[in-house]
DNA sequence: TCTTGCATCTGTAGCTACTACAGGCACCAC
DNA sequence: GTGGTGCCTGTAGTAGCTACAGATGCAAGA
């Protein structure tokens, strides 16, 4: 990659079309101290450099593996003190696989029930349906 | 079940424990609109009878499948005007089945990602950490 | 030079679905 | 009458943005 590219300076709207993340939404991560202060050009506009573009697009990416804003934190912040250890990395990674795996089973307990809700439906224009029956029921002990 | 107990007046504690759901949450669901606005004692309790207990177990046991309170709003608008057809119930819960499935395969690639980030890592104190090297290689086109 | 139009600015309010608190009554037992 | 519990209202906080309003910046065309 020729060098010019990597020293330009981007613009909001050039950081949000390279990563992908909503120009109201980097604003977002600089106000809770996500994203560093960047410098203003003369007119007051928000000016990043590639360091910014790469540290955004870490946030973005992620955000699409599911890490929370803290999480996210904690990870930068061992990139930032550049004491970033593999070990608590892939601890927080295993977590968070733990996490998700869990969330995946409780959805697929609730894909079940709502396939034998379905399933008991006439789909008519009965009045009375098995759907609604099931979910007025009798109320279970708390849970 | 005998006529007393449906006959019943249960406080706002009661219902909660009737139904598993915190009180101040019942409370917002009268604020909302989604539990109706019930009778007082003398000194100015909210009193529930055993429809509004079956209403909130209703509400409870939908959330509990994911319904978000605006289809819990229209089922209960279906039941409230007496209007319930079967088919239109089965359209909601089958759209919501696809809502729900489509929720499982992205966690489910997620899963996959995650796996595969924690496999590259050798979980050492070594300083040059796989999984923080993905993260900020450079930035796709935008999602 | 003026105008047009887009990009960006700040600041605030809204979204979902609750949860947590403060400060104050009502009611009961002792 | 005092202590404890349960309930009351109203407001603010949570996560992670998103959507405005109203004011500028800036570049290109007439």
């Amino acid at each position: 990659m020729p060098e010019f590219t990597r020293a330009r300076a981007y613009l909001i709207g050039a950081m949000s079309q390279e990563t992908g993340v909503n120009i109201e939404t980097i604003r977002y991560y600089e106000k809770i101290g996500l994203m560093p202060k960047p410098d203003r050009t003369a007119g007051g506009n928000r000016q990043y450099s590639h360091d910014h573009l790469k540290r955004l697009s870490f946030i973005r990416k992620s955000r699409n593996l599911g890490f929370s804003i803290a999480e996210i934190r904690s990870l930068l912040g061992m990139v930032d003190q550049q004491d970033v250890s593999c070990g608590d990395v892939h601890r927080m990674t295993v977590r968070h696989l733990g996490a998700v795996r869990d969330k995946i089973a409780a959805l697929q307990q609730l894909e079940d029930a709502l396939e034998g809700m379905a399933a008991k439906c006439a789909r008519g224009d009965v009045p009375d349906c098995p759907i609604i029956d099931t979910l007025f029921e009798q109320p279970e002990a708390a849970a």
